[in-house]
DNA sequence: TATGAATGAGGATTCATTCAT
DNA sequence: GATGAATGAATCCTCATTCAT
């Protein structure tokens, strides 16, 4: 019976507690939604007890935002470092930019965080301000500095800015979002190509889908 | 239309008690989501009872898969005739197909349901199967054929068909998914222009993001 | 096994379930204190299920002050009523008020409420205000009123208000508190004669203590 | 004292550990009640970790019992002694004793213990015991003298001693449960003057409140 | 001894669902 | 059929207590 078997020897790991929890949450709330994440289920993923858990974060909303904290904020300013000290031409700035983002946050667990936002924004008001404290206003800021930046150059059109931001990043979120839900179910999905995704998108942002033929004719 | 022809009031309001708590439904998921949305909310918005509910559903899981059901089949085949009889430049159409998406569903509440669908469809696997087959595929087959037709009819560069279909739908469905999510905490946001918004998309799209000049240059 | 055994059968009975939930309320708090009464228990005293008390009753707090109101809020009033019609001499007026007072709530289970105010006002500060809105305000005005009458009327001497009026009503809680927490402990108490008590806090409270002989002496 | 005398700290200190947490828990249980005193508060309030406060005393409630040893024997045995020795009227002798009582307990944190024994004493039966022991019989004795001593000589009505003894110290008692529950809620509260009380009790208790003209008048 | 990290039992409340009327 | 009173499973968080260090 479980009930003799003598409990798991305790260990003090003050230390690491905090990231592994951090990565269990990231894990359980990516996979069954924050809500249907149990508290308990994170500690015991984590390797811990129910109250070891509430030793580190004071309540499940905290432990989301240390999450989204912990695996976006970071990102986005190491980005905006790279941006500002960028030299080359824009195009190419964009690039970087664009693809380290999949690569660091689409391709990875980090991406269902968008999802879970989305999710639960609605019964939890306050994530709302957060995110977009957190997330959303520096993602604009470095992707729409980077456009200015191109258009101060004249090396891109004077396009509306934060439409235009919005269109270069709406791709990459919705194809995080995907693959942690409807991409997640098993269909048996024409399997897009995220490389060549990633290639058409920025060539299709800066070429246009029009012919080169008829593009330059009148 | 009820104010058009009244019969017995007691009877037709028997057959319509489906629809109506369909209705009810759509509504109050899309404005608060699935789990937060009460059945009893649904049953007291339809102007009936708790129990009633459950007379016509067995449940809210299965009321929820019947309002998908209800509010996303027909829209795409109307899309996909007018296509097929489209005799003008593929540029237009797709700006036609484009525009008509948006006023008919992403500016609707339908366009909740795919906040829906994203956030539960981890809890009820076999959704995503059905919203694949109903709405997905119907939809990649009317986008993709219209570029297919514009690369035929060479109008349109020889992108990657799947990949570049993906890119024109996502920033609509991300615009609708946000509407009811992140749009919907009363932050104040930038508030982008919709119709800009979509011309944007479109010029983008067509014409991509570099300047005239460079762009012909070498 | 309890598993095997039906569930018993559901009954609907609204009307009567407030008062019973009330009943089993009062007599729980009053023998275990608020705070370690859970509320299932209640419910299941009063023969129903944990979810039935919050069909009635919002919370936990909001059935304490039910209870409070159930129990003593009526009475003063009654006092009150009798107080303002009252005709004969102020001493037999607080002599019928201070007896009434014990018959039917120092010496019910309704004494018990001073102990769990006494003991929970700590834990759940606007009990106090509800407390004394509710209950001991109008008290207070009821004995204060007889001894001004008494005054105003020359038969009694003019002592400070406020501080005789407490030192009246004083031993009667006490007396209530005491019988809820020390008295109910099974010690072999000198059993204090109740009506004797009364007879002799009435006493007291016209004559004193000196003997006739001395206290006129001067 | 500690001022007078700093022997080497670290020596001293464990010594004084276990009088150093009953100080911290008289006052955080006089203040929040004992449930509502966590552990951990008592032993940061002492100066020392949770876990040294489990090595004095095995659990919370024994830590408690401690506290109530600590603080209310020794007190009445003093009051016994100055009525042994007292040689004047029996009325200075009784205002002498219910002042001291007021001064040196009602007045102090001691005072608040009553309310704790009146709130726990349900969930420790075997308090009830020592307290009657230690507290309630001596003191018992101790104004029942008194009253007894006073109608030997002829100063008192022979009113009946227990009831009577009951009715001069409850008011005493009630103040000191008071200041500790319902008077510790910041409520607008008329604010009795405390030596007006004590004054007009006294003076109640010897004299009555009927008015000298129509007590004396058969 | 002393520490404080770790444990886990315990309880108020919600809400999908049932069923007596 | 319709109702809505009744049910009870499910879950977050607290805090007394333990024990590895």
């Amino acid at each position: 019976m479980d009930r003799l078997s003598p409990p798991p020897p305790r260990q003090r790991r003050k230390e690491a507690r905090p990231q592994e929890l951090l990565n269990a949450a990231l894990e359980l709330f990516v996979q069954k939604g924050f809500s249907a994440t149990r508290s308990e289920e994170v500690a015991v993923r984590a390797g811990v007890s129910k109250g070891t858990l509430y030793l580190y974060f004071p309540s499940k909303e905290e432990l989301f935002k240390a999450v989204v904290r912990n695996n976006l904020s970071a990102l986005i300013a190491t980005g905006q470092q790279v941006a500002d000290q960028f030299d080359g031409p824009s195009e190419q700035l964009l690039r970087l930019l664009l693809r380290a983002w999949w690569s660091r946050v689409g391709d990875t667990a980090a991406g269902g965080i968008f999802k879970i936002i989305v999710s639960e924004v609605g019964n939890f008001p306050e994530l709302a301000q957060f995110y977009n404290d957190e997330v959303i206003r520096p993602a604009q800021r470095l992707i729409g500095g980077t456009l200015q930046r191109g258009i101060d150059r004249g090396e891109f059109r004077p396009l509306p800015l934060a439409e235009t931001t919005h269109l270069l990043i709406a791709p990459l979120l919705f194809r995080a979002l995907h693959r942690h839900s409807l991409g997640n179910c098993g269909l048996p999905r024409p399997e897009l190509n995220e490389t060549l995704l990633m290639d058409t998108q920025i060539d299709l942002a800066l070429h246009g889908l029009k012919s080169p033929r008829k593009a330059t004719s009148p």
